[in-house]
DNA sequence: AACACGTGGTG
DNA sequence: TCACCAAGTGT
C-alpha cells in the first residue's frame, strides 16, 4: 500500500480530530501540566496497562517521588513497593536507573533531544515519541497499539501490527499528520480516539470524528483490523509454596533475583514440582538444600493460581514449622506478618498473605 | 525476529 | 468461561 497519507484531506482530518479531542478528552492526573517527568512516569506506567489501573499508582508515585531527584535517591525497596501489583516490574527498575542518569548527566532535567532521551533505560521508540511530543511539543510520532489500530482502519493496512517493521511504516507517514498542529494534542487525540471510540471490539464508528476518512469503515471491515497474529497459550506449572513459621512466630520470605520473572519481588519459598513427584517431598528437599533446614511439611492449606501472559503457576501452599532458626542467605528473612506491608509481593503471594492474616485473626 | 515480561478487565 | 486486550521494551 503505497498511498499512506494520501486520499485524506489532512487539514480537515486534523481539525475534526482535534475538535473532538478538545470536547471529549478525559481529565487525567498526568494531563494537569506538561512536566516531562510526570509525562514520562505516566507513559511508563501506561505501557500495556489500562488508564483506570494506572491512576491510583500514578498519584501515589508522585506523592512519594515528585521529582527526578526524589526517585533517583529513593530506597529501591520503596520504589518496588510503589509498583506492587502493576506488573512488568523491569519498568520501574529501568525508570529509576534512567532517572539517576538524568540527575547525574543532565542536572535533573529530562533531556529534550531525541538521541539523549531515547538512550535512557526503558525508553523505546513509543515512549520517546510520547514524552518528546507531549512534554516538549516535538513533532515526533508516538506509535502505540491505539495509533496502529486507528490508522490500520483509516488506510486499511493489513500488515501484522506485532511486527517491528509495521511500527516503522506508521512512523514513516505520521510526520505529515503532525505538521501545523500541536504534537502534544495530536498524538494524545489519536490515542484517546483509539481508547474511547476506535476500540478493538465494537468500535463506535458513528461517533468517530474522522469516519469519513476511514477505508475500513467504508468496506465494513473495521472489526477485522488491525491484523495481529495470536500468541500461543501459556504453559502451566505445578508449584508448591510454604508458609514456614519459626518459634517466634515469624514467617520466612525470600527476595527473587535481579533478573527475569518478578525480579526483586518478595515471596514465600516455592519450587516447581516435576510431574509425578510428591509436593511435600520436593518442598522439604528444596528447603534443606536452600537453607539447610529440616522442616516438617504440614497440610496443604490453600490453592493459588497465578496467570502470567506466557505462563501459569498452579500453587499449592503448605503449612510448616521449624523449631530452631538456621543461618539464612541474604535474600531471605524472617518477618512478622504485620511487617509484610514493607515488602513488595507478586499478586499470588499477596493472596497467600491475605489468607495468613485471616487465619491469624481467627486464632 | 521472536519471545520474556504482569495484571486486571471484558464480551 | 476464557481468549483477548492495554499509552511496549529488552534481549
Amino acid at each position: 500500500m503505497q498511498d499512506d497519507g494520501k486520499n485524506v484531506d489532512i487539514l480537515d482530518f486534523q481539525e475534526n480530530l482535534l475538535n473532538w479531542y478538545e470536547q471529549t478528552k478525559r481529565e487525567l492526573p498526568w494531563r494537569k501540566n506538561q512536566d516531562p517527568y510526570r509525562v514520562w512516569v505516566s507513559e511508563i506506567m501506561l505501557q500495556q496497562t489500562k488508564v483506570d489501573t494506572v491512576i491510583p499508582y500514578f498519584n501515589q508515585f508522585m506523592e512519594w517521588f515528585p521529582t527526578p531527584e526524589a526517585l533517583a535517591y529513593a530506597d529501591e525497596e520503596k520504589v518496588m513497593k510503589a509498583w506492587e501489583g502493576l506488573g512488568y516490574y523491569s519498568r520501574v527498575r529501568n525508570l529509576q536507573t534512567a532517572v539517576k542518569e538524568v540527575v547525574e548527566q543532565y542536572g535533573g532535567k529530562v533531556p529534550s533531544e531525541k538521541k539523549d532521551f531515547s538512550s535512557l533505560k526503558g525508553v523505546g521508540p513509543y515512549t520517546a515519541g510520547a514524552v518528546l511530543s507531549i512534554a516538549y511539543e516535538k513533532p515526533e510520532p508516538a506509535v502505540d497499539g491505539n495509533v496502529m489500530r486507528v490508522f490500520s482502519r483509516i488506510f486499511n493496512i493489513t500488515d501484522d501490527i506485532g511486527k517491528a517493521k509495521t511500527r516503522k511504516r506508521f512512523e514513516a507517514f505520521l510526520p505529515e499528520f503532525l505538521e501545523g498542529v500541536r504534537p502534544s494534542e495530536f498524538n494524545q487525540a489519536v490515542m484517546e480516539l483509539g481508547a474511547l471510540v476506535c476500540t478493538p471490539k465494537s468500535p463506535g464508528c458513528l461517533l468517530c470524528p474522522v469516519q469519513e476518512y476511514c477505508k475500513a469503515r467504508k468496506q465494513g471491515i473495521q472489526e477485522e483490523l488491525p491484523v495481529k497474529e495470536k500468541k500461543k497459550a501459556p504453559a502451566a506449572k505445578d508449584m508448591a509454596a510454604v508458609v514456614l513459621k519459626n518459634k517466634e512466630g515469624k514467617l520466612l520470605i525470600h527476595q527473587r533475583g535481579e533478573k527475569g520473572l518478578l525480579a526483586k519481588l518478595w515471596e514465600f519459598p516455592n519450587v516447581e514440582v516435576p510431574a509425578k513427584q510428591s509436593r511435600p517431598d520436593v518442598l522439604s528437599e528444596f528447603l534443606t538444600k536452600e537453607y539447610g533446614m529440616n522442616v516438617e511439611i504440614g497440610q496443604p492449606i490453600q490453592k493459588v493460581q497465578h496467570v502470567f501472559s506466557h505462563l501459569i503457576w498452579n500453587i499449592t501452599v503448605f503449612d510448616a514449622w521449624i523449631s530452631e532458626n538456621t543461618e539464612l542467605n541474604d535474600d531471605a528473612k524472617w518477618i512478622l506478618l504485620e511487617e509484610a506491608d514493607e515488602y513488595a509481593f507478586p499478586v499470588s503471594h499477596q493472596k497467600i498473605l491475605e489468607t495468613q492474616k485471616e487465619r491469624e485473626a481467627a486464632d
